[in-house]
RNA sequence: CGGGGCGUGGCUCAGCUUGGUAGAGCACCUGGUUCGGGAUCAGGGGGUCGCAGGUUCGAAUCCUGCCGCCCCGACCA
């Protein structure tokens, strides 16, 4: 390809709206533009490195055995209805009417379609196990679209949907899935962590995400330095770290007065025995319009993916004091869980055997002294509330936990009978009975994996592109076009390399300065300097762009040292 | 949705406090000299100052409302 005929505008500044490295180099790279808050066009060379992932992602699905379909963007909005989720998600999806007054929507996923395929086609387990994938845009309205393309409202997502008479079958579908994303990611150049996560609104057992460390992430994810274990901070647990109790169980509760002590911070340093440790923290908080308490170390802090988690609620908030004053006749600051008999009381792992704690009294300006957890508290449901602080220890080792931001590039998810049972997709198994089929979903962010590998892959100058996504392989570059015979042996080497890779032929009327530029901005890994220096030697000049060694090499000896280092750079260690 | 910031040629920004003929650099067009890491000189084109209303003799500038975009948080199948 002439550079001169292909439309790559490239940017001399940092845009003014980008924050994140990748933003600013897609925009500056001329890889996209934006034509909305979280909605951009893809360029020639966006939209050529978007479908390097593609092709790999798609090479990768198909050797697990993976179908590939395109399904509508434009959904019924009954489908959505029978699922439920027409009615369970919010203002995050794009619905629409149509002449009729008929309702619509824009798939955010595509669960309740290839459900309704299934339905209608599936009939005998003789017919499973079924792996349907797609590669298609997906609409949800953020509600805060950010970092370019890593977080956009329109954006293509390589989506797939298994399906098995059995769990034993979707524990092979899911890790046949957990395989090809490892390698898919590797062939990209990133370096993936699988981490157990949270599985939210989408239902199911479990599910994992694949992680790249970034600062530009949003996902922060708890890793354990000598074992492997990982987790969403969502989801992640620690060994608590011990506290000095008393051997003995404490006296009697004793009530004391706290006059105008409002925080666990207040308390501590009001009473010598009440360290943020020795303090039951109670927060209250409305689940289903049921107010629910919530119990805590003093210094730990409740996750509220856990709280959804652990109630199996998605719908709740914060009580407000008019609420706890209701509920426990005290204001916030001065809340406990002793005597309380008729809320539903979920305590943190964390609190198991304490005694001799320190807690609100229900009673505005009391404490609570002598309270021992399991002898002083009813009806407790234990769960894994609080979040995880680096520092923590891991549960499995022992080690240090690290929490690091990461970028969520994939999640897979056992959703098990979720979508089967209540969109009736069913089959016959090998006893003739009508079972429900098994379930599993699966999903990659292609342009954030694109974003994701320029945070991973640049420098000062611009992209550095890993091999296998790199829009382009090799741009050659004659130092002028008035210079006749550099720009003939330039055209020769053109033609000759562009057989077996992809190749931009710099011929520009433009400074060298300009070229090289833009040439590392865009990230081409290996250039070709032709121009009369070198030609008087009767060499050229080959540069690498991820270490910007330069080299000269004869003439008659290119198309060898490309093999080398195409050879060389397509084996790059992911990051 | 809460908080903060910004909106001025294609891009990056100045001008706004204190109202008075819309600016710079880059990019673009013409010509010259240049040509191995974003050259230089001369000439030139291009802006309803986000939109609407108001105050004023006069508004990019002051006031009100709206819209858009970015950042932090909440949210995130």
């Amino acid at each position: 390809m002439r550079w001169s005929q292909i439309f790559i505008p490239t940017l001399r500044d940092d845009p003014a709206d980008a924050e994140a490295i990748s933003h600013k180099l897609m925009l500056r790279a001329g890889l996209v533009r934006q034509l909305a808050a979280g909605v951009y066009s893809k360029l020639p060379l966006g939209f050529r490195a978007s479908r390097k992932v593609e092709a790999i992602v798609r090479e990768e699905m198909e050797r697990i055995g993976a179908q590939e379909f395109h399904l509508p963007v434009l959904h019924p909005g009954e489908l959505w209805k029978e699922s439920g989720r027409w009615f369970d998600i919010g203002d995050e999806m794009f619905r629409l009417k149509d002449r009729r007054q008929g309702d619509y929507c824009l798939g955010m996923t595509h669960e309740e379609v290839f459900t309704a395929i299934a339905r209608d086609e599936l009939r005998s387990y003789r017919q499973l196990p079924q792996i349907w994938f797609q590669i298609q845009t997906k609409f949800r309205d953020e509600a805060r679209p950010k970092s370019g393309v890593l977080r956009g409202r329109e954006f293509v997502m390589k989506d797939s949907y298994t399906f098995d008479v059995d769990f034993a079958g979707l524990d092979v579908a899911f890790d046949k899935h957990a395989e090809a994303y490892r390698r898919i990611f590797a062939r990209c150049g990133v370096r993936a962590l699988a981490v157990q996560a949270a599985s939210g609104a989408m239902g199911g057992s479990e599910s994992v995400e694949f992680m790249s460390v970034s600062d530009a992430g949003e996902d922060w994810t708890v890793t354990c330095a000598s074992c492997d274990y990982a987790a969403n901070l969502e989801k992640a647990t620690s060994v608590v770290s011990s506290v000095d109790d008393p051997r003995e169980e404490p006296g009697d509760i004793e009530k004391f007065s706290t006059p105008g002590i409002r925080t666990i911070e207040a308390l501590a340093a009001f009473d010598e025995n009440a360290s943020a440790q020795r303090q039951i923290k109670t927060l209250v908080y409305s689940v289903d319009d049921q107010v629910t308490l919530f119990l805590l170390r003093g210094d730990h802090t409740l996750n509220e993916v856990k709280l959804a988690e652990a109630t199996g609620v998605a719908n709740f908030r914060a009580a407000t004091a008019e609420e706890c004053r209701e509920a426990l006749g005290a204001l916030p600051g001065s809340l406990g869980a002793a005597g309380i008999a008729e809320l539903p009381i979920y305590a943190d792992d964390a609190l198991k055997g304490r005694r001799g704690m320190v807690t609100g009294a229900n009673e505005d300006d009391f404490h609570l002294r002598n309270v021992s957890v399991e002898r002083d508290l009813d009806k407790l449901q234990w769960a894994s509330l609080r979040e995880v602080v680096a520092g923590d220890r891991c549960v499995h080792c022992g080690n240090e936990l690290a929490v690091q931001r990461t970028i969520e590039l994939g999640h897979i998810f056992k959703l098990g009978l979720r979508y089967s049972e209540a969109m009736k997709l069913t089959v016959l198994n090998d006893q003739g009975r009508e079972v429900p089929v098994v379930m599993g979903s699966y999903g990659i962010g292609i342009e954030r994996l694109l974003a994701a590998v320029i945070e991973s892959y640049h420098d000062d100058n611009g992209i550095v592109w890993p091999w296998s996504v790199a829009p382009f392989h090799i741009v050659v570059t004659p130092i002028s076009l008035k210079n006749a015979d550099a720009m003939q042996k330039a055209e020769g080497i053109y033609h000759e390399l562009q057989k077996d890779y992809e190749v931009l032929f710099d011929d520009r009327d433009e400074r060298p300065g300009v070229k090289f530029k833009d040439a590392d901005l865009v990230g081409v890994p290996l250039r070709i300097v032709v121009g009369p220096k070198g030609l008087e030697k009767g060499v050229v000049e080959l540069f690498e762009r991820a270490s910007q060694q330069k080299e000269d090499i004869p003439l008659d000896r290119v198309f060898d040292e490309v093999r080398a280092c195409a050879a060389r750079l397509a084996e790059v260690e992911p990051r």
